[in-house]
DNA sequence: ATCCCCAACTGACATTTGTCATAGAATGCG
DNA sequence: CGCATTCTATGACAAATGTCAGTTGGGGAT
């Protein structure tokens, strides 16, 4: 990995550690070490002991965990500037969820030392950590809301304007991460069979396109109402 | 309220207040103002701007969401010694959840600036709120796997055990905290009429007891295990 | 190229859950 | 005390979702 010192790297701009000084990126970039993960492969599972939090470069990881009745569910997608395992570093837990690569990775490891000596000495970066977390959480309780108060239709169309919005999508307006079609239903908490039947309902209705594995939006004002039940 | 000085409150020794120096305590003591709310009364309501937190002395609050199709969600439930708008005022947003009193409720309201000012003073203090806001989080992911990956039937059988577990029973094994059959639907994510079924099939199979609104748990075990699947 | 395998798909059916209608029970209020 | 209102309860039905079984199809390995 070419230009590697966290002191020149755009991505923190993205993340906490931008509220970081200068002496404790470089304490940082000596500190952290880079990895690469092919898509499918794991980067934690449920239960282990973090020894620090990976800073993600490049390709998107899964965050899931499995229920009781042998089904995983897709709590949050991570990409690029997002850091994943502070939760359990900082509540000094093991990991409460698994992660995964959906997609080719490149992330830093930044040992748990170096985060908490800057949290202890660096009530900015403390503030940063918490206002990121104060983030995360809203947005948890908004899918706890979603989850429990619509229908599999409604949450598969707010699952396709999400990956438009936070992946992007080509030239041909698909989307720039594809899933399968079992980690969508494994978003949306559904059994596979009925997420691949209403992606084809879908897509019957014009809503959507699909292309192979990639999927697209077609009528994005359509899927908006959609998901908002009309 | 007699006893309300803050340094003297058992009560902060539930949540982050009491990594508050004595000084620190002190000033929010000194600014806080004491609030009684009746069971049905509004805290406030989602979208409000927040000017403070709310630390409950006594009483229980729900925190829920109206989704669109116009159904409540509830989210969580705050008793003594729990912090209530925290989020909001450390992300600087308006509130994402609305809370009402679900019994007779006595609160302190602490100003944000007294707050605000602990957090950019005090690692200590910004350190411990993170801390509860990480053990929050993994809370609310739990409930998103619960939400999306049980049953209704499976659902309210938890919701039983958190009662029992988080507010206690009375000497006749009664909760403590009584919630209409509403209030634990909405907990659960499901309609009135599907809670009180099977709060009903329940009582048959011997599983938990009620008395007019009060309920209360027969066989802890078989609910259990019903909770996780068997 | 061919085979193989896993993902995508489809159908039929069972189960769960929501909705509507209605009735009884409890609670508060005048 | 009696009335009104809200909460609890139950039935009947419709809609949504899960499950099981089987088929198809495309991409990768050999």
């Amino acid at each position: 990995m070419e230009e590697s010192r966290c002191e020149n790297c755009i991505i923190r701009q993205f993340n906490s550690l931008r509220a970081m000084s200068k002496e404790e990126l470089k304490k940082v970039s000596d500190s952290k070490v880079t990895r690469s993960v092919k898509k499918g492969e794991p980067l934690f599972d449920e239960g282990d002991k973090l020894n620090g939090v990976y800073c993600v470069r490049n390709g998107v990881s899964k965050l899931s965990k499995l229920s009781p009745n042998g089904k995983d569910q897709i709590v949050k997608l991570a990409s690029k500037g997002q850091v994943i395992g502070q939760r359990s570093v900082i509540a000094e837990e093991g990991a409460n969820l698994s992660a995964e690569a959906v997609s080719d990775m490149e992330l830093c490891f930044i040992p748990k030392e170096s985060i908490n000596s800057a949290l202890s000495n660096n009530p900015n970066f403390t503030l940063e950590v918490l206002r990121h977390m104060a983030h995360d959480l809203k947005e948890a309780d908004d899918v706890i809301v979603n989850m429990s108060q619509k229908t599999v239709k409604q949450r598969i169309a707010e699952a396709f304007l999400y990956l438009k919005n936070n992946f992007g999508e080509d030239e041909d307006g698909f989307f720039t991460l594809t899933l399968s079609r079992e980690d969508i239903a494994n978003v949306v908490g559904t059994a596979t069979e009925s997420a691949i039947r209403i992606i084809s309902e879908f897509k019957k209705k014009g809503l959507i396109k699909a292309s192979g594995k990639k999927l697209g939006i077609v009528d994005e004002r359509k899927l908006k109402d959609l998901a908002e039940g009309f």
